[in-house]
RNA sequence: GCUGAAGUGGUGGAAUUGGUAGACACGUUGGACUUAAAAUCCAAUGGCCAUUAUGGCCGUGCGGGUUCAAGUCCCGCCUUCAGUACCA
């Protein structure tokens, strides 16, 4: 009988569906375990080989973890709104409902055909108005909260009401707005609603406040900072550009320092952990306030102060100027009459600069002196003050005192505009640059600072300005907040309506609001976001529900707010909405998450550090304080799975269309289709083209192409000698190679329509009459013709073999080359598996007694596997699985003592055959929760090592010894042995090292 | 610049606490089977030298060091990848 791969899976893939075996129980008297993947967004290309990595080593584990009787939650949804489906819908007019539904739906086929244990019963979708409901509802949450520091925790709106009303804001200490005015409980009373509502949205923890935004004007929406890369949308590589606009945010920063401390408590790789660190940025240092020097044609300067931060309050005697960012609110006030031109242009030359300038160029120093002074709080001597594009208006409070000596921007820039320098340093030469390093700081030329550390002088410091109430310890986290608000189609819509411009929560019993229906997904003519394109759409008080835009008679009717929540809102708690789905009164039961808790385990990728990985984390503390949850932290252990890179194909062509290096003339020609013939040439004469030394046959083309350009009157100009350059490596597809080999088929690339430019090219092939393409390792991508197909490798070689070569490929952690053609390997390991149990005539299986051989193999393999697995080292299990194959095959092992649990520690990794096979010995339940092989250590004891014996650490030959030698019989042994003296030549060995049961090692 | 990870055959990659470097595969070469191909099986396969069987030398990015013994530990470099970037 025949390893028939497509039936057995089918055959399985329909059984686990039908059965439900995968159905995870919200209680159950065996202990629970929660793995979790990374859901996907369901794009239209469909699934890469790439893409299921995770999935199979989570699913693995899953396995594994049932066999070992757990009670598995593994869950599987999509993250279904986003930005491709919507800009599909704009281009065509279909709704991204149906595109997503559609592309939902491809990958479902995808994923099920490769046999992943989830239990699609618990599916979401962030898209679904019932899934989203609950995100409308978490928002609703924080926007009825606050951050009260004092005890640490998010608490209800109502709490900060209370405390208005009896003592004013004076005594609070919460995460709020930077500008927040004081006022007493008199106040606060006298204050109208309006009033009042404004000030309780400084404090929420979700707010609406005009903030500067990162706005990409291609995608017509503001964008967080992880959403761009390099100064340009991750999307798309558009331009961003600063711009104010009043925008929802989420406070994350009031979490900034539980984030931090949190990482200390769950096992997430250690560069992730870093990389919140990083994206944190917690700095600890002091406050500074300056007074601004009185100025006789500048009277609105009186009695104002600048304050800055700074890590270094112990170099503030080496002070000598202040530098502003450009963008700082003072900078117009203080600037004097003289200076004011010149402040003004420089403000505008950065104004223009882009993001994206500012980062290319970080070298030049620029700034402009404002001709005001502030005064120093010790010294009270003037203190200049510049401003800078080197300083940033978005971090600490856009202003430095700069401390040339200490400092490298600080002394560049001093340098640059000729401010003095004082060394406030002991024994530290500062002529050449600046002296940064804290640790080996003696202060000195500092008043009453002389002498100190770095430590004692800041301690000091601190306390003599807040002696003059001029300055104060404090901690700054570059984490901002985060820009919630998107102004597109696809995602949710907000709970909200305004009243008298004030945002107001729509009660929880009419969610979801549900997003309308719209003719067109752009912005509108007056340049509102797409759903003010929504006929449908306000919110009426009376009637409770979302009504047409033209009023209702007699009812009131309220704008509802246009914009639309971001992608990373879906994915905050969908790891909780697992354990209770299909809950339509919360958001999960309290039973639910009492059960499962938390993730046990996460796998995905590491793209996600500083976004959906922050955010959730921050939900889900939130969540904590609420006591919606047991954990502040929602997954134990992360990990992140590394990517399948493609193996691109590379020819190298020259010809109109082909070549962008030509030489300008060239070009022309060939744009005016004067010349038109275009070759194709083998890579080792395109190395010797760039080399310099063409080899005779392109030295035929290029004697053709001179001539024939010739003929049409054109001169052709070459770099130097040779042709270098000119012929341009282009990517073939894949599909265009024979089979899995490097050979194009020239033929099927000629009726390509993706190659039409090459269709009339001529191919100079080999010796054997082929053309042998270039192979080179990048991102798998559609856009570079190397993506691999999952659905074509499990018809030609079955979704086990899929499974099993994805692991074997390396270590999950890491970046690899996908190359089809290594698939054989597991594949045939498949195949050998397969005929130790089936045979032509039948089952091979009996019940033999085990041999002491095959005992041997099974224990070391169940011992090796189970380490692998709770390593997650999946690649290595793969190879100790093939070793226990070829060392059964070569036994003859039939004894179904062997091959019955065999088939339980194969099972995680390549399911279908497992089951197949599990069924053929007898039994009739599946295999998925048979218990795993226990190893014992007794069949693997041996009586005998074979010794590595080594001269001088080099190992020269093996000798065969009981393993219960002592340590003195193995070496008297070793050295009678007749090796040994041919080794040492008649010298007396200076010494033995014996290590029983590893090596002898003889020095001489 | 800073932070993190990694450099091992033609290729992907193995190698517990330092203890036989190259497991397991791919590829390549030779052979068997076959009219032929596919499939399958067998053998060889780090480099160099030698060969009558035995062998010898060199080898884990580079240069040092510790050790009886280093891919593994220490010091100093180089390269690649990823993240981050005027963060005061």
């Amino acid at each position: 009988m025949k390893y028939d791969f497509n039936q057995i899976e089918k055959k399985w893939q329909d059984y686990w569906a039908k059965n439900q075996t995968f159905k995870a129980e919200n209680n159950s008297n065996k202990p629970k375990y929660y793995v979790l993947d990374m859901f996907p967004y369901p794009s239209g290309a469909g699934l890469h080989v790439g893409h299921p990595l995770g999935y199979i080593a989570s699913d693995i584990y899953s396995r594994y973890k049932r066999h070992q009787g757990f009670n598995v939650l593994h869950p599987q949804g999509y993250d279904s709104f986003g930005l491709p489906a919507e800009q599909y819908a704009i281009q065509t007019g279909q709704h991204p409902a149906i595109t997503t539904a559609e592309n939902i739906k491809t990958y479902r086929r995808q994923l099920d055909q490769i046999g992943f244990s989830f239990d699609w019963s618990r599916e979401v979708r962030t898209s679904d108005p019932k899934y989203y409901k609950w995100t409308q509802w978490i928002f609703i949450q924080l926007f009825n909260s606050w951050y009260n520091y004092k005890i640490d925790k998010a608490e209800d709106i109502s709490e900060l009401i209370k405390i208005f009303e009896v003592e004013g804001n004076a005594n609070v200490n919460a995460a709020c707005d930077d500008d927040v005015e004081m006022f007493s409980a008199e106040d606060w009373k006298k204050f109208d609603g309006v009033k009042q509502q404004k000030i309780l949205l400084q404090f929420r923890l979700t707010y609406l406040a005009e903030t500067e935004v990162n706005w990409c004007p291609a995608l017509g929406t503001v964008l967080a900072n992880d959403e761009i890369v390099n100064g340009v949308s991750e999307r798309g590589g558009h331009p961003v550009v600063r711009k104010k606009m009043t925008q929802w945010s989420m406070r994350i920063s009031a979490y900034a320092e539980r984030l931090l401390q949190g990482l200390e408590t769950i096992d997430w790789t250690d560069s992730l952990k870093e990389s919140q660190r990083n994206w944190i940025g917690k700095s600890v240092g002091a406050s500074v306030k300056f007074n601004v020097m009185p100025n006789v044609t500048l009277s609105a300067v009186e009695g104002s102060q600048i304050e800055v931060f700074t890590t270094r309050p112990d170099t503030i005697f080496g002070v000598s100027f202040m530098t502003l960012a450009p963008e700082h609110e003072l900078v117009l006030q203080i600037t004097t009459p003289e200076q004011k031109a010149e402040v003004e242009a420089y403000i505008e030359a950065t104004a223009k600069r882009s993001e994206r300038d500012r980062m290319a160029d970080v070298k030049t120093i620029s700034g402009a002196f404002t001709g005001a002074y502030v005064e120093h709080p010790f010294t009270k001597e003037p203190i200049p003050v510049w401003i800078g594009d080197y300083v940033l208006a978005g971090y600490g409070t856009g202003a430095v005192m700069s401390v040339p000596c200490g400092d490298q921007r600080d002394y560049d820039f001093a340098k640059h505009f000729n401010i003095p320098i004082q060394n406030i340093f002991a024994g530290v030469d500062i002529s050449e640059e600046a002296f940064a390093d804290k640790e080996k700081t003696i202060i000195a030329n500092s008043d009453f600072l002389n002498g100190l550390s770095y430590k004692e002088a800041t301690k000091k410091v601190i306390q003599e300005l807040e002696k003059l109430g001029q300055g104060q310890g404090k901690t700054n986290y570059r984490l901002r907040d985060a820009v919630f608000s998107r102004q597109r189609y696809w995602g949710e819509p907000f709970p909200v309506y305004y009243v008298d411009g004030m945002p107001q929560m729509i009660d929880i019993k009419y969610l979801p609001i549900e997003l309308p229906e719209v003719e067109k997904y752009l912005p509108t003519e007056t340049g509102e976001p797409p759903l003010g394109n929504a006929t449908k759409w306000a919110w009426c008080t009376e009637t409770n529900t979302v009504v047409d835009n033209d009023k209702i008679d007699n009812k009131t009717v309220f704008p509802l707010e246009l914009n639309t929540m971001p992608g990373w809102a879906g994915s905050s708690q969908y790891f909780n909405r697992y354990m209770d789905p299909h809950n339509d009164q919360e958001i999960f039961s309290k039973e639910a998450i009492d059960y499962w808790q938390q993730v046990d385990l996460y796998i995905g990728g590491s793209e996600h550090a500083t976004g959906h990985l922050l955010y959730s984390r921050f939900w889900q503390k939130f969540m904590f304080d609420k006591g919606y949850v047991n954990h502040d932290e929602f997954a134990k252990k992360l990990i992140n799975q590394g990517m399948i890179l493609g193996t691109s194909a590379f020819a190298y062509g020259f010809g109109p269309g082909l070549a962008y290096e030509y030489p300008d003339d060239v070009v022309k020609a060939a744009k005016a289709g004067i010349v038109n013939k275009k070759f194709v040439i083998p890579k080792e004469s395109y190395d010797k083209g760039i080399e310099g030394e063409l080899d005779n046959v392109t030295q035929k083309i290029v004697d053709d192409i001179i001539a024939e350009y010739k003929s049409h009157g054109i001169n052709v100009k070459y770099v130097g000698e040779e042709f270098s350059g000119t012929f341009t490596p282009f990517r073939i597809s894949l599909n265009n190679l024979k089979g899995t080999s490097d050979i194009l088929d020239v033929e099927s690339i000629r009726k390509d329509p993706l190659f039409s430019f090459i269709s009339e090219a001529e191919f100079i092939l080999d010796e054997n009459g082929d053309y042998v393409t270039h192979r080179d390792v990048e991102k798998m991508s559609k856009s570079k013709y190397n993506v691999v197909n999952p659905d074509q490798i499990c018809e030609d070689y079955g979704a086990d073999s899929l499974r099993l070569y994805e692991m074997f490929l390396g270590p999950l952690e890491q970046y690899k080359p996908w190359n089809t053609a290594g698939i054989t390997g597991v594949h045939s390991f498949l195949k050998k598996l397969w005929k130790i149990y089936v045979s032509e005539n039948g089952l091979n299986v009996t019940d033999a007694a085990p041999t002491k051989d095959s005992l041997k193999t099974l224990h070391k393999t169940i011992k090796k596997v189970q380490e692998d697995i709770e390593n997650f080292s999946f690649n290595t299990s793969v190879s100790t699985f093939m070793i226990a194959v070829n060392e059964l095959t070569a036994q003859k092992c039939t004894s179904k003592g062997i091959l019955e649990p065999l088939l339980i520690l194969i099972s995680p990794y390549a399911p279908h055959i497992a089951e197949e096979l599990w069924s053929k010995l007898g039994n009739s339940e599946s295999i998925s929760t048979a218990p795993f092989p226990k190893f014992d250590e007794s069949h693997l004891v041996e009586s005998s090592k074979n010794y590595p014996i080594s001269f001088n650490g080099k190992m020269r030959f093996t000798l065969e010894l009981p393993l219960d030698m002592s340590k003195e019989d193995i070496e008297k042994t070793v050295l009678e042995n007749e090796k040994t003296q041919e080794q040492l030549q008649g010298r007396t060995p200076k010494k033995v090292i014996v290590v029983p049961g590893k090596i002898v090692n003889i020095v001489g």
